[in-house]
DNA sequence: CCTAAAATGATAGTATTACTATTATATTTG
DNA sequence: CAAATATAATAGTAATACTATCATTTTAGG
């Protein structure tokens, strides 16, 4: 018993849709449908006409809720990353020690979602996968200054910036916490796609997430060295 | 005088185009006015058809020497590796230090590229900029696999392994040299795009180059605790 | 329960993209 | 100089990424 009962909704930037895709059942068809489509079909390929063919609507009713596919991928994605902040909130309260939530954060970040705890209608695995190999397609753009200023990257950010936190109370003298942080988060997502497509850019390690004690390793390596010098 | 005189170029996978546009000047300005494009307004934008009015030509004849904009950039990028490849052999010709020889080529993989050698019709500054911008739409696509397939990843990989069996050397038992490379490379990428996009994600810090700063320290840090241990 | 407002569906239309095809005109090569 | 080859000019197509309009259905308030 230690689930809130309650629904719980992530309140995301008013910017990264027209209308609310919670506030309906269309919109929410929207939201899982595309999560789907884009899973299988890949960004590029994904239209809003296929969607729509998907979720029994029409073209112009998806478009409705996002002025674009770009905007509904930012959406996807700031969802992603709300969801995250929460998470990790949850799990580093009542720790106190800063290598244990260090460690904690580390794995959040890296890990492969593996259980579908289905927030509403979306399905966090698929949507991980999605970030995972369409996400970086959000800012590798040349809207990107444009974005940020329209708060498309503040989840991203308010968590690099809560690890990097962690980080600096446990080597105040470190020079490159968010490096390190983004690194990790980029990093892992990489790995994950290598490892299913290019392995031979990544390695994997029988018995062992190769991903997560990598960067695990590879975080508090590069922190605790700094502290004994 | 160091410079070799004759002009050397790039052999690059015949896949990657439909006619050797190395073999005329149209294919030249095909390749450097794309170079030019591209990093004005985005690889989104990019279309044979504003290349062709830049060039003076037409948006048929390039269609002559690359089947689609996917192949195009396909055929940059690898270009770019490739001379990665041959710049980091030279960097590490009669260098017999391990631990040299690793400095060296994490210094060539993560630094900015700052003089304009002019390879031919390339100029590497903007073909940088392109890598780091543009380069992950290569292979975060559907189409990885096929592609993989057609040997475009290969110098990538080529690299990826150099590097990995330096870092072998110095330490046998590493039980991932090839993500430290691979994370190395892109994160270095990621690195100077934020730190001119989204600051928030980066560290800056003065009187150094921070990106190979930070990455030459998480190298050496990671393989030298594990040859302890 | 009824009406007005709002949401959705159905349909059509536009500019642009990502190509392919055809023919004419240059240019190169043997 | 002729034949082959490369390029230009032009046209055309299916799909994409939207916008616009109007009819129909659903919902919400009095």
């Amino acid at each position: 018993m230690d689930k809130f009962s309650s629904r719980i909704i992530l309140e995301i930037n008013e910017n990264a849709f027209i209308k609310q895709p919670e506030s309906s059942d269309l919109g929410k068809r929207i939201v899982s449908g595309s999560i789907d489509l884009i899973n299988e079909i890949g960004f590029e390929e994904f239209t809003f006409k296929k969607l729509a063919g998907n979720i029994t609507s029409t073209e112009a009713s998806v478009y409705r809720y996002f002025e674009s596919k770009h905007q509904l991928l930012v959406y996807l994605v700031l969802w992603y990353w709300s969801w995250q902040e929460y998470r990790l909130i949850l799990k580093l309260t009542n720790i106190d020690d800063p290598k244990e939530r260090l460690k904690r954060a580390v794995t959040l970040l890296t890990e492969k979602i593996e259980e579908d705890s289905t927030f509403s209608q979306i399905n966090e695995i698929k949507l991980h996968h999605i970030v995972i190999s369409e996400s970086s397609k959000v800012f590798l753009n040349k809207t990107v200054d444009q974005d940020n200023e329209l708060g498309y990257f503040t989840q991203y950010k308010n968590i690099v910036k809560r690890v990097s936190d962690i980080i600096l109370e446990i080597n105040p003298t470190f020079k490159y916490p968010h490096m390190l942080v983004s690194t990790l988060i980029e990093g892992s997502h990489y790995q994950r796609f290598f490892a299913e497509h290019l392995p031979r850019l990544t390695d994997v390690v029988k018995g062992e997430d190769a991903v997560t004690s990598f960067y695990m390793e590879l975080v508090f390596n590069e922190i605790d060295k700094k502290e004994i010098n």
